[in-house]
DNA sequence: GACGCCATACCAACCAGTTGGTATGGTGCT
DNA sequence: AGCACCATACCAACTGGTTGGTATGGCGTC
């Protein structure tokens, strides 16, 4: 614990949050990250045994401060769980500004690029993506229970489409170099889960985003 | 037009297709192109002038057989629109079988690593997936038209949250290292639109995929 | 004075791209 | 027809710079 300076392994993987999601994995070299933290290479190879790891660590790392962000956001406290869906995606929405590589998904980025050639790193971003998608199963799942029980579908390839929908989201934000196309897409999202949580009148709240 | 074989910068070209959807723009080498398409590297730096330009030839080629794969399937023919754009869907579900790198996006793939590095590839991308979504769009409108004429959405709003769709859905995918839960992410896609073509009683037809 | 932390200097492997050359076949002239 | 000429297509070997990773040593703290 010397050196006082905030940890630096931190610092690391605050960076590679960063580079990744704006290079990529294979394109950001370990030295992008050192010079990015303001640290060296000796300190890299101290903390971290490989790039690999790096991946492994900051996959969890973005996972863990995202489910905090969500765990905190202001939607998670609404009593009824159809508010808590939708309030889950106007959420998410709602943080699609600025840079693209400040909100988009590493897990999502990392996985496209790995999952043939690193299969350590392609299953720890499915088991992070899934994580994230059992907490919002459980909420679909209780507003299914309460306002749709007879529905076809199941919660959770409910919530999978609610990921598979944000993380194409991001692509067409790439693509275009822009999140407005991404915002639409929520918007579409959101009518679909109210269409699907609200059985006759899909009339029942406000619809925008 | 010497060396008779079958244009070898097809072979290439081929051969892009298959090692970029597997392994990614950039942890393919051109050595790895190369072997794949059983040429040299001198054979490859006379066809292409840098990687780059074999990723914008690779992004053409890729959108080239898409459109005449698309044109040629059986639900074109059919006469109304909506049938149409739920045969596009199930269709697109159809093709979801073996490998991964078989039936996977090139466009999605290569404009999410290449988005902040190589503009021109992000530009190329764009313009290929804007392409496909408007064919998409045009049968959207149609079927609008026909029976949900009053919906707030826009038709090519719409035709983009269908590529959003299919593109998560490949990373779902590839988190989970087999197609079936995009597949499943298609079959609610697929119970969107029919709720949002036909307004009032979505009984209409078959739901299977 | 030992240990955690970090920097400098370094390396072998690998990468995109180059070089200098050979094989092939078409074209135009005689 | 035969031949000189040349563009296209291809190849094996090489190059200069980069990459992930290492070796070593200094500095501060307990």
């Amino acid at each position: 614990m010397a050196r006082a300076h905030g940890d630096s392994k931190t610092k690391f993987l605050d960076a590679a949050l960063r580079v990744i999601r704006a290079k990529g994995y294979e394109a950001t070299t370990v030295d992008d990250i050192c010079e990015a933290a303001g640290l060296t290479k000796g300190s890299f190879f101290h903390h971290f045994e490989s790039k690999e790891e790096l991946a492994l660590s900051a996959a969890d790392h973005f996972a863990a401060m995202a489910e905090s962000a969500f765990a905190a956001a202001p939607y998670r406290e609404a009593a009824d769980p159809l508010d808590r869906v939708l309030g889950y995606v106007d959420f998410r929405a709602s943080i699609m500004r600025g840079e693209l590589p400040d909100f988009t998904c590493l897990l999502g980025m990392m996985v496209q690029e790995t999952y043939e050639t690193h299969p350590e790193i392609r299953k720890a971003c499915d088991s992070h993506i899934s994580d994230h998608a059992k907490t919002v199963e459980s909420d679909i799942a209780e507003a299914k229970r309460r306002y749709a029980p007879r529905a076809q579908w199941d919660p959770g390839s409910m919530a999978l489409f609610t990921q598979a929908v944000i993380h194409g989201a991001f692509i067409l934000a790439k693509a275009r170099n822009g999140p407005e196309v991404a915002v639409e897409c929520l918007s579409h999202l959101r009518r679909y889960l109210e269409t699907q949580l609200t059985p006759t009148q899909p009339k029942r709240r406000d619809t925008h985003v």
